[in-house]
DNA sequence: GCTACTGCTGATATCGGTAACCCAAACCCC
DNA sequence: GGGGTTTGGGTTACCGATATCAGCAGTAGC
């Protein structure tokens, strides 16, 4: 590097080629498209390869092929475990597909997503993966002009960017809630997190008010509450609901941090779940399920959500596929202890 | 796109340089730097990439100026929360200042981050960051002979790459093990996750038995297991060791998750903690503290690590420092009722 | 023996920017 | 008011690959 910390003297296409004594577009014949040159001169371009230490320049590549392998993933937060599952799954499927993963995270806001993507189109990346399904209108525009294609995973969502790979966190929740019905639960409460900026709270929401009328139990407001995420947020929402007046028998937590707060917070007052109340959680996090009681939840596809989304994404950016994609990834209660 | 998925039609920046009568240079120029440009033209270049929806090819870019704002980094798994907290340091840190995050994941295998490694020089990024501290000879020698800068965080090795930025796990794990004996435990039994591949692994082994050393405690094999990750792992290790004849008043995990395992498996018993044995975990995963009992640990600065890293990785790349770099983070036990 | 085709390789022109250099006008100080 | 400096902007030559097309040998077909 010198000064400006530009590097230098790095190895070329150029000196392989003259090793090998061929030009460089054999070099690069040889390198991605190794049928089309003869064993002879495939030999000679990998020994020179390897004898001056050549590392091929995809930047170069890229700009002279208008093709990348680059793929760039909008999350709402990276340290939230919950996404580790999903990028896991992506980065597997790319890695075996010979492509690279560019992660942003967005904290939940559209125009921290937007500043994102438009760093990611910069890039030219060949596809993107966003998590969340609210879009500025700038970003959408973007998008489309660009047109790059896009997997949104968040939730299926009625009107998608491009293609979705989810879950329907609506009939998730409604699922749940029909579950405690059947149970014999009769006053089931509700926690979600946020709502406004999050179209899979809603989702959650409004899954669990289409079961309360589903099954003829009355609305009661004291019953639901939002609030932010945390450990200490549901223990504090346990309480808030066993208080204020709804005497709920059971509660559901759209998120399995809640529950885990709320279910710790009984713990340690000694409250037995479900003899005092039932809880049930909203996502497959592993512990949930070795706690005293282990607790009831939805098994969500996370990681499958991840490999469906980099498939579809490379399935178009490959041209094995054309048009739109809706993929319907299915989730599953795991009844146990708690409820 | 066109049938070979090749991007057709992209908005240029000669046609934000036609639309405000002036060279591309001086849009570079106004994009760039736009204090070398009279605020007449400035204004002008901003309105044209507006009207036109220019969007910024930075392939083209670092193509031409031999200079990326990409950052490679290589963790073990994605999966795995720990890393979580410190990708979102990096990520913090890189979005300030404009720079972006490629990941890939090793999966524990040497091989497999030479294989990501050679991915992102390929890519030209402007630095590394890996968390491993152990990797193959050829992905040694392609890094010296790229000369990008490197920051490891794993542990703070003796024989670093470049840089690096971290906490002694020696010294962490000595600490917590010296703080059990002040605290009257004698028979103080120690789980590590696997050794081989982990110098992590290693190091905190290694402070455990300088621990017991030091206070003139045995070192009984029957005190000391090697076991895999996971939650159901923890509760294996912790029946072995209390059935193994080494009668053990406290453990010490040397990972979170395994005592997460191992205290669940005492409430599930029924075992008073620490009126059985006392349980001491290696990492402030949060949960740890909301146990019954709350569970003492050490808090490793694992989104500091993060930040610190990126940090100097750019003050590197942008030639603000220069030479070697070892920054020791420290640690801290938190004594809590499990102890 | 001549055309047609296939298989392999090279010359040349980009891809879309930025670096380096250059020049004209403006500004400056005695 | 002239030499020196600054300011703003254009010209040209790349950066390091790949696409395209042309060339040329071998060879198959008739």
């Amino acid at each position: 590097m010198d000064a400006a910390g530009k590097r230098v003297g790095a190895v070329r296409m150029r000196d392989v080629a003259l090793m090998a004594q061929v030009s460089t577009m054999t070099v690069s014949r040889a390198l991605m498209h190794p049928a089309k040159v003869s064993p002879d001169v495939r030999a000679r371009v990998a020994e020179a390869v390897s004898a001056v230490g050549y590392v091929a320049n995809k930047v170069a590549g890229s700009l002279s092929s208008s093709r990348s392998k680059v793929i760039g993933l909008v999350v709402p937060s990276i340290e939230n475990s919950l996404f580790a599952s999903t990028i896991q799954g992506i980065s597997d499927v790319l890695r075996r597909h010979d492509h690279q993963l560019m992660i942003a995270d967005s904290g939940y806001s559209p125009e921290a997503e937007e500043a994102a993507i438009r760093a990611f189109l910069e890039q030219r990346v060949a596809g993107l993966i966003l998590h969340d399904t609210t879009h500025t209108a700038e970003a959408v525009t973007m998008i489309h002009r660009s047109g790059v294609p896009v997997v949104e995973n968040g939730t299926l969502t009625a009107s998608p960017l491009d293609m979705v790979v989810s879950y329907s966190n609506h009939d998730a929740a409604k699922a749940m809630t029909l579950h405690l019905a059947r149970l014999g639960y009769r006053r089931i409460g509700f926690v979600s997190l946020p709502l406004a900026t999050n179209e899979r709270s809603r989702d959650r929401r409004a899954g669990y008010r289409a079961a309360i009328a589903e099954v003829g139990l009355p609305e009661d407001p004291r019953l639901v509450l939002e609030m932010p995420p945390g450990l200490a947020s549901g223990a504090e929402a346990l309480l808030r609901l066993m208080e204020g007046g709804g005497e709920p028998d059971a509660i559901f937590f759209a998120g399995d941090v809640l529950a885990m707060g709320a279910i710790l917070e009984c713990l340690r007052r000694g409250w037995p779940v479900p003899g005092k109340v039932a809880i049930a959680a909203f996502d497959n996090f592993d512990l949930l399920g070795h706690l005293v009681p282990p607790v009831t939840t939805l098994r969500l596809p996370r990681l499958e959500i991840g490999r469906r989304s980099a498939e579809v994404l490379l399935d178009r950016i490959q041209g094995r596929a054309a048009g739109a994609v809706s993929v319907d990834l299915r989730f599953e209660i795991i009844h146990r202890g708690s409820t």
